[in-house]
RNA sequence: CGGGAUGUAGCGCAGCCUGGUUAGCGCGUUUGACUGGGGGUCAAAAGGUCGAGAGUUCGAAUCUCUCCAUCCCGACCA
């Protein structure tokens, strides 16, 4: 047993020798229930929607503070602290070196970089008592910047990287989802630095596989890594780390066998559109018929037949006008992609009719190319003979067909996908996933190093900007996406991994002396054997007991009441299990030890 | 920032429409007794600026106004 075995200390300069248990060189949990602040609650809090928020107030794991702001009691920051090892563990694997950058940073280090500008009101800006402007940090690429600028200057010293674990602060605008979206929160952040693409790319490569350990070590049993929207973020190249849960708040579309996952945002299908001989432009009226399907079902065609306009004005107040086939709905992300804007809002009817567009009945036709920007997704340009307005009121066109009615027009693909859409690589039809994000890993290049002078020498003598990757984990979010992916209807089931204790011990009918005595005892014992134990020592009802132990969800379960105590013995069970052995008093210890190391075995 | 809802004991809620002694209920808490394998029973007790402020009224948890907070939907989201 790895807390059994023996270790020696060796000092050199002192030439002494210790033998110590190697238990005492690891923090090691126990409690108990008596003393254990947090308390457990029957009902399920008012605000409450999701399993993970639920669990994580009725078993006494945080609190809330305010909105998106939470407390972690013992049994929270328990596990907060055994995930946050297992990150340290495989940060350090691939060389990765602890560091602890400040949470309020002035704003001369935002200005550098430009981010004091360009991010929006989740920057919680204020002042110091002098009237200096500062800001929390939201995360620390302008910090560690700061920070490999001053201590790497040769190419001799690279590549490096450092990361940190660390509170950060982000004003969002709607919290939610007990600590699956809040404001303050802890996140492993880390930065590494190269000479080149190359070099940068073989670390990426590594810090996937090292998340990939990290969500297994975690006990996450569905986790899939996917190609994401680099957004504000900038870079090349990013992944996203979602575990797939219904209270995930983003949308992934998967092709069955797994070989295509993507995010909504830029998700794509391999659509197939219908063509025939084009018809003669027609125009019907449509009295008051002015959504896609008022106008299909007045004219009895499918919305497939149909063409749908959409306005968007860009932080410029340009108007664009959009087409896109009536079924479908445009991807924002994508048109923002295309258009190279930070900001697309729906117009409003007035700017719509400022264009000279008619809202209801807008159609490119008749539009002029030069007085508004006509871009056409792919849906419209090879379809034919589609429904769409005729930029009067109440009237609509039939057999609209781009090539011939509006030549030369901008055709992109900004189709958003949906459930069963075609796989772009297999062609079966895709499926509809939500999921958490818990991790993400960037390409970020030179886009902070060049403008904050983060340089270095390299073997010429000259000085080049540092190319970076960052890859950041939320500890809380993890935390809750466990309990998500691993429960059942009376609480949690922890991975022995980041269980808050390994063993709970339920003493039951403890007025009794024989009861109380062997319990102290076992307690004492496991304690001493490095076992992470709670002892249930409340006299509490077995039914009460039993129901809050399963809201602590610890892996295994020892029992003993008068009844095992006949034949010198005890229960053992494991959490998620209704299944009980009888263990002799004797071996039970090893038989713990047996599961615990079996169990962590898993997750190493 | 837009739409909707809610604020009454530690937690979950009733009371408000139709103003009127001392503001209730369940859970939890404290004390005692019984009980003892899936939130047990009985008895007693503690616990409230009814979100805040202003107003109407002889009288406001209840009606009016303002503000604050929280939650849901949307917008936003390195």
């Amino acid at each position: 047993m790895c807390f059994l075995s023996k270790c020696y200390l060796y000092f050199p300069e002192r030439f002494y020798i210790y033998s110590v248990n190697i238990h005492f060189l690891y923090l090691r949990f126990f409690m108990r229930m008596s003393k254990l602040v947090g308390r457990r609650i029957k009902e399920d809090p008012r605000d409450a929607q999701i399993i993970s928020h639920k669990f994580i107030i009725r078993g006494g794991y945080a609190r809330p503070v305010s909105t998106g702001i939470y407390s972690l009691l013992p049994l929270g920051k328990n596990i907060a602290k055994k995930i946050e090892d297992i990150i340290r563990e495989e940060m350090n694997a691939i060389d990765g070196q602890e560091v602890l950058m400040p949470v309020v940073l002035p704003r001369e280090l935002w200005e550098e970089s430009g981010r004091y500008e360009s991010v929006g009101g989740e920057l919680l800006r204020f002042k110091d008592r002098n009237g200096k402007d500062m800001l929390l940090g939201m995360t620390h690429e302008e910090a560690v910047c700061h920070l490999i600028r001053t201590e790497i200057n040769s190419y001799k010293q690279l590549p490096v990287m450092v990361y940190q674990i660390q509170t950060k602060y982000r004003d969002e605008a709607r919290p939610r989802a007990g600590l699956i979206r809040v404001r303050e929160f802890t996140m492993k952040d880390a930065y590494s630095f190269h000479e080149s693409q190359e070099c940068l790319e073989k670390y990426y490569e590594k810090a996937h596989q090292s998340y990939e350990n990290i969500f297994r070590r975690l006990g996450m049993n569905n986790v899939v890594s996917i190609k994401s929207d680099s957004g504000m973020m900038g870079g090349a190249v990013s992944h996203e780390f979602m575990a797939i849960s219904e209270a995930g708040e983003d949308t992934i579309f998967m092709s069955p066998c797994g070989k295509y996952k993507a995010n909504r945002e830029v998700a794509t299908a391999a659509w197939k559109f219908f063509s025939e001989p084009s018809k003669e432009l027609e125009k019907v009226y449509t009295p008051d018929k002015t959504t896609i399907e008022e106008v299909a079902a007045f004219l009895g065609v499918k919305p497939e037949h149909t063409g749908k306009a959409v306005f968007y004005v860009d932080n410029n107040e340009n108007l664009i006008f959009v087409m896109i086939r009536g079924d479908f709905e445009v991807n924002e992300t994508k048109l923002r992609n295309y258009l190279k804007t930070p900001q697309l809002n729906f117009a409003n009817d007035e700017q719509i009719r400022k264009a000279g567009s008619v809202p209801g009945y807008a159609s490119p036709v008749g539009l002029g190319k030069n007085k508004i920007r006509i871009v056409v997704d792919k849906s419209v340009a090879e379809s034919s003979n589609l429904v769409a307005g005729a930029n009067e009121e109440h009237y609509h066109f039939k057999n609209f067909n781009l090539s011939r009615d509006l030549p030369g027009a901008e055709i992109i693909e900004i189709a958003t996908v949906r459930a069963g859409d075609p796989c772009p690589i297999t062609g079966a039809p895709l499926e509809e996933k939500r999921g958490i994000e818990i991790g993400n890993i960037f390409q970020l290049g030179t886009k902070y190093s060049e403008k904050m002078n983060c340089n270095y020498l390299d073997n010429n003598g000259k000085s080049k900007p540092i190319i970076m990757g960052c890859y950041g984990i939320g500890v809380g979010r993890n935390l809750a996406s466990v309990i998500e992916q691993s429960h059942d209807e009376y609480g949690p089931i922890w991975p022995m991994s980041i269980a808050p204790y390994h063993v709970h011990i339920c003493a039951l009918n403890i007025k009794e002396e024989n009861v109380k005595s062997v319990s102290e005892k076992l307690y004492a014992d496991m304690k001493a054997a490095g076992i992470e134990v709670l002892y249930d020592d409340r006299g509490e009802k077995a039914g009460f007991m039993f129901n809050d132990a399963d809201l602590i969800g610890v892996p295994l379960r020892v029992i003993i009441s008068p009844k095992t105590l006949e034949t010198n013995s005890v229960e053992f069970s494991t959490r998620g299990n209704k299944d009980k052995q009888i263990i002799s008093l004797a071996s039970i210890i090893e038989t713990i030890e047996g599961r615990i190391k079996d169990e962590l075995e898993k997750y190493k």
